[in-house]
DNA sequence: AACATAAACTAACAATTGTTAGTTAAAAAT
DNA sequence: ATTTTTAACTAACAATTGTTAGTTTATGTT
């Protein structure tokens, strides 16, 4: 059974909040007070919360899940699988901007699905490390430490839900694409 | 007067905690327990919850100020400028790993020297912006949107404090080096 | 020996926390 | 028309929060 608007409602100006705040700072009487009712209200539609930092983090996670599967599977070459990477990123934090706010700081708060979350992470970091040895192997890539290529490309991307809203001007498209000439071929002349 | 050494260790216990759980969901009886004493004794030592937080955030973010302004004065072209930079980023965040967790997660938690942390930053993200135009200007650097350049590497350099403790055997002048060559120089080969 | 300081303690506080129980009123389904 | 469901409410709870007051004990200074 999938959520209900009201639901969807309270997690939405959840995430807004845990955004601000973080979400050990934000309590159950601020999101009643912008939904605009009691915090006891809250609980006709959502079990504790948990539940909506849950709500937030694994479906997002699922998202990038996902969407690294498909792009694992095509039989490009490395480079443009990073660049697709690049756009699924921009992508999903253009949309989300409040929740990659938990998924990035707020996950430790999880119970009953952190070592979920934990799978799906290095999951998903060890796929994104593959494309790069790959890379490396095939000479499309340069031949340094990969840890270091994943850690300082994701952590930009990660960055993105902070910095998207204060574009949002710019273009996903045009975002993503600039994004790629930075991170891929660096910024010296 | 500057602080006690005791004070300090309370600092060190709390940054610990701060980078585990965020400066919210940590009690003073959480600090006081790793401190083998009562949270009421705390207080012998520092004024609130709030000054410790301060500590944290307001000396890192001076030491980074303090270290730009070095790189500024000195007549480098850009490109060795923003190394600089990174080496920089790197030595305080190594020395700090625990700290910069605050600094870049709870300085919103700041009350008193919020708007001095602002002022901070933003000095040090428009001095950062500006070695970036310059080194345009002066063809050193491409021409993209400098916004997204200094983006993207600053979201590396502030996540350094996640990472290096899970790399602590690599050296941090070569760790320096090897970010240099992938931050202006890209990956692709 | 007398005193001062430092740093711990116990006990308690008022406020805030997430959550539950029970109730009510309107809307939807039968 | 009657019943069920939905979604709000009030009131309250037990636990936890940061912090203060007052006390004790050991260490150092005069």
């Amino acid at each position: 059974m999938n959520p209900s608007p009201r639901k969807l409602e309270i997690i939405s100006v959840a995430s807004t909040l845990f955004k601000e705040k973080g979400y050990s700072a934000v309590t159950m009487r601020d999101i009643a007070k912008v939904m605009g009712i009691k915090a006891a209200s809250l609980y006709n539609h959502i079990k504790n919360k948990e539940e909506i930092l849950t709500f937030i983090i694994i479906s997002l996670a699922e998202e990038f899940i996902d969407g690294l599967e498909k792009i694992k599977r095509g039989n490009d070459d490395c480079i443009y699988k990073l660049k697709q990477i690049i756009i699924l990123h921009v992508d999903i934090s253009s949309r989300n901007t409040n929740g990659m706010a938990s998924l990035n700081n707020d996950w430790m708060h999880l119970k009953d699905q952190l070592n979920h979350y934990l799978a799906l992470r290095m999951e998903y970091e060890n796929s994104f490390r593959n494309i790069i040895s790959e890379g490396i192997l095939k000479n499309e890539i340069k031949n340094i430490n990969p840890d270091i290529m994943v850690f300082s490309i994701l952590s930009t991307l990660r960055s993105l839900y902070l910095w998207v809203p204060k574009k949002d001007d710019m273009e996903p498209t045009l975002l993503a694409a600039n994004l790629s000439e930075v991170l891929l071929k660096g910024i010296n002349k």
